[in-house]
DNA sequence: CGCGATTTGTGCACGACTTCACAAGCGCCT
DNA sequence: AGGCGCTTGTGAAGTCGTGCACAAATCGCG
């Protein structure tokens, strides 16, 4: 599930902040998500919580990291030195969630060279080298989106069989190469939609018969994240 | 829906390339998804699409950008100017994607005053009054996870009703306000998951009875993004 | 040793979403 | 003017995820 790594996230949130075993009801609301479905989720991994008291927070944690892949420190390479993979490259939160940004690539040849946090900014023509030396399995791409897919093509080509895509566009790749999209534009375009649902809302408490599409009354769900709920 | 950004960015990218209409089959895999998904999803918004022709690509994305809320230029204030702040504060697909950073804020009193990408670093302190000048409904959190919660307090305080948070931990927040989470080391660490999910796949062909968990044969789905589908 | 309080694990039903398949509608060509 | 091919819009079935509610199990205490 994709839900792990966030309870991986409160899990160690909890084992910093002294507790030992935690119940489904308090990791749920650590972890933002109902207490029903974080027990069904646990027991999907054939977890060892114990009836009466709990889960075991360090077991736990040990099971989870297991399942993700994270009992080895995972090789990352990234692709596109420019703002954003600049940002990327120095991000403390890979570092310290088991991940190694083991090279930095980008096509720019008045950029390789260049150090940033200690790496050495390499051409994307040495990705196949320096990839296989380095055992890299998991590729970003920070690129325009132009470049993406030649990139993408590049790094399956290199052997990489993860990709975290932040280009706005869709990639193609063959199968069994898994492919991750973040859109940072999208993200808030969708806080823009809320924003003009509520606005229409507030403005137009009760919707004439005559009013066309204003925002789509009771049409759209709106899903994709949960819905703010008071403290 | 979460889908309509996507929808929106392949239209642009139609419409550049010249395209008047597109089909809902083009539109499908140029967003990357299922053509009949599509088809139901603009239906919802009662859309204008010609039978035996398609979608005139102008016209819907005027009708998605109506939708979406971006006929006009929404205003974002942008806290925490670190690493990935910093990026963001220069990230050319906002601007293009119909957003303006209006204003930038830090805890950091050194940091208070520096120019970034032509805009000014406030005090958080001076956020309300500078949200209420510049009519800000929307605020990203780009701090370390300890001092979201107090920044989300801080911008709901200020008026804002949307939050895009960066810092990796659950927000609490009244009703009403929504809030949206991207956690990029989560994106990688379910990247993980699939890389070990594959790497026992192919070394256990066969998964004996004896095989405890070795990565849950047939158990999670590993769902959350589109598997990779050949070219 | 037994009982009660507490918490996990899960069967079940409901709802949302996805996908297929097809009827209805539109334009074009003859 | 009429028919044919193409495309949209949608009914219906299937699938998946979610949440409730409860039985099973464990610990602590008397």
């Amino acid at each position: 599930m994709a839900r792990l790594p966030e309870y991986l996230r409160a899990l160690h949130n909890l084992a910093e902040t002294g507790h030992d075993t935690v119940s489904s009801e308090g990791l749920a609301s650590a972890a933002g998500v109902n207490s029903a479905k974080l027990r069904k989720d646990l027991s999907h991994l054939g977890s060892y919580g114990t009836r009466g008291v709990g889960y075991d927070v360090a077991l736990l944690i040990e099971q989870i990291e297991y399942v993700l892949g994270l009992t080895q420190r995972r090789a990352v390479a990234l692709v596109g030195v420019g703002n954003l993979g600049h940002a990327l490259a120095g991000y403390a939160g890979f570092a310290t969630r088991g991940f190694r940004i083991a090279a930095l690539f980008d096509a720019d040849p008045s950029r390789v060279g260049e150090r940033i946090n200690g790496l050495v900014v390499h051409h994307i023509d040495d990705l196949t080298q320096i990839a296989a030396a380095e055992s890299i399995a998991i590729g970003v791409i920070a690129t325009p989106a132009p470049a993406a897919q030649s990139v993408a093509d590049q790094l399956v080509a290199a052997g990489v069989t993860s990709i975290l895509n932040f280009a706005p566009c869709v990639l193609s790749v063959p199968e069994g190469v898994d492919v991750r999209k973040v859109d940072l534009a999208i993200e808030l375009q969708i806080l823009s939609f809320h924003e003009h649902r509520k606005a229409s809302l507030t403005s137009l408490p009760a919707t004439g018969p005559a009013g066309g599409l204003t925002a789509l009354p009771g049409g759209l769900s709106a899903t994709g994240t949960e819905e703010a709920v008071g403290t």
